[in-house]
DNA sequence: GCCCGGATTGACAGCGCTGTCAATATTTCG
DNA sequence: CGAAATATTGACAGCGCTGTCAATCCGGGC
């Protein structure tokens, strides 16, 4: 039933070493014998066994994405890009997630690299930024990438960057050109670079606007429901209130309305409250969310595509890539112009 | 650097299949060569080589989850359990979506089938209920578990199933029992089964209460948010108003509390309303739903598990297996007693 | 027509492990 | 105490494929 390389090649009246070769598009097979050795392979419906390929390569077509739970949409998204940008190449995706708090990261990265060898790792944030898990790939010599890497100098690995700077500033101006002056932020987890520079854009733009910033306009916040409940009392609680609140993420946001209700404040119209990164539950509260939206399934599909693209060999891939994908303003209900 | 078998087997002084032995934990070794082996395979670091075992015991320690994207939340708890078990006994977990619509569905199995020899698949609805991934799988004897299968007659792999109906009908008569009488259900996709069950559920509860259910208070839905808004609304435009509305999924949930909402219902003051599966929007949102929770971890666990067992030839289990396992009624703000 | 260089093809040796089965050690029991 | 039964170990042949390198083929220049 099921044939081999042997079976094809047998087939087609060549090596099998011929079949290898057209198989992964070597070059030096002459047009015929490749429509040959195809139309052979065809007909017997002959799939390449993944193990022998991998032995006898010394290649895997396994691809891992290590990460820890930021958040579920983040990384189902991610994951569909990383598969479909695997599967169109011949890979796979394994995926493994690991505790940053709790468990043995060290081990358990060990424990895939020992047991599992993958071609290539996608670490997503803030596993991208564990040294000990950068240096671990780095000695065992398995190609990655980071996303969304906090500090980008640990290693020359390629990595790819939302600009959560240039986002928020952008949303912090439209509050601005929108009348808002007076503007509040909560920050997200500050293990994760995206807190440190959707807050840095939010300064940035208050500074750009010839705007003070009064320190207690700044809330901290972990990126979570409560965090954005607490943070929205914490800023709405003083002698005068912001108009507006720039919250880092969606949970965060959605806390902030809920807090700012219980407090008797009606969003948009005496607070307009933005968030960061459009899931689905921006559009899933009353009012929908105005967010900044970015292409998470198009960064993972990326990441997929340089790793392979890197191994591969193909051309316009450098070492020590940096690369940012696009973002956009979605502006939807939580947000209006500000009236005094 | 990389040390294989016959480097063990000769430091410990054994032949490599004594050492292939011990790794294996196959019978027939002495307590003492055993040992022997194990502190030269981790003296050595020895890692045993994934491809070469795959290729020569004809297994992978591969399982795939099949899924289309029925709901992240749902997907990645599914995940996290079901990789937690593979890591547990040296297996791994290969990701892949398929697109139930649109998709090439069958082409996308034939691939990965072809490609990759997993040695068990998951397979998580809606996607276990397709006749023509089940059968590729039985024809390719590749062992699966069906997650909640709508159909459980299609095959005698075994399947582990959510008592959904079980669930709805506690639901049910919790809002009976807060003295409900008029009661209003928003159905789920027609494509899962669940929904058929949760309907199910609901009305063996009014009956059991020998309540008269006007076909007026069913609502078709879809699991979407937006379905919520217009069940509700539908609900709620009779002549008469039910006090309680059972939504199949939170999302719907949510969307029944905006939709009453805007007609300027308060929940749950004027309007009772409920959930199903405990999703994190369920305590994301104002007032927090009161759902249905189940342990959707574990069950991806659970299926891994058996997958892995039923291979490895475990006791205590046999073909044909139909495992329910647990839910619970969490009581939040959405609800509350009936009040005239 | 003959020789040369590059393009094409094939023979063969593993990759690191497990399955089979035969060899050897150990125990059991009449 | 010896033979038979049983437990433990090892030798060896692949698993299905790719890498290496040698063999063969082809076209062009003289």
């Amino acid at each position: 039933m099921k044939s081999t390389i042997t079976d094809v090649a047998r087939h087609a009246g060549v090596s099998i070493k011929t079949v290898s070769r057209v198989l992964n598009d070597e070059p030096n097979v002459t047009a015929k014998t490749r429509e040959k050795v195809r139309a052979a392979a065809k007909e017997l419906q002959y799939r390449p066994n993944f193990s022998a390929r991998s032995l006898a390569g010394n290649k895997s077509y396994l691809l891992a994405m290590v990460y820890d739970n930021p958040s579920v949409e983040y990384i189902t998204h991610l994951q569909k890009g990383a598969t479909q940008a695997c599967r169109d190449r011949g890979y796979h995706l394994v995926v493994e997630p690991v505790d940053w708090d709790t468990g043995d990261l060290t081990n358990d990265i060990e424990v895939l690299l020992g047991r599992l060898p993958v071609d290539g790792v996608i670490l997503s944030p803030p596993i991208c930024d564990s040294r000990r898990i950068v240096s671990a790939l780095e000695k065992a010599r398995i190609p990655m990438v980071r996303i969304c890497p906090r500090n980008s100098e640990m290693t020359t690995a390629p990595s790819l960057n939302l600009d959560d700077a240039a986002a928020a500033f952008d949303m912090t101006t439209y509050l601005i050109e929108a009348g808002h002056t007076d503007i509040g932020f909560i920050r997200g987890a500050a293990s994760h670079e995206s807190s440190h520079l959707r807050e840095k854009g939010f300064r940035r733009a208050l500074k750009a606007a010839d705007l003070e910033l009064d320190p207690a306009r700044i809330a901290d916040g972990d990126y979570t429901f409560q965090a954005g409940v607490d943070g929205a009392r914490a800023l709405l609680s003083g002698r005068t209130q912001p108009s507006a609140i720039v919250a880092s993420n969606d949970d965060m946001a959605a806390g902030a309305i809920a807090g700012a209700g219980a407090m008797g404040l009606k969003v948009p119209d005496d607070l307009s409250v933005c968030g960061f990164d459009d899931t689905a539950l921006a559009s899933m509260i009353y009012p929908p969310l105005t967010t900044v939206s970015q292409p998470i399934s198009d960064t993972g599909a990326l990441a997929a595509q340089l790793l392979i693209d890197r191994m591969t060999g193909k051309e316009g891939v450098r070492e020590d890539e940096r690369l940012s994908v696009d973002y956009k303003i979605v502006i939807r209900g939580s947000t209006r112009a500000f009236k005094s």
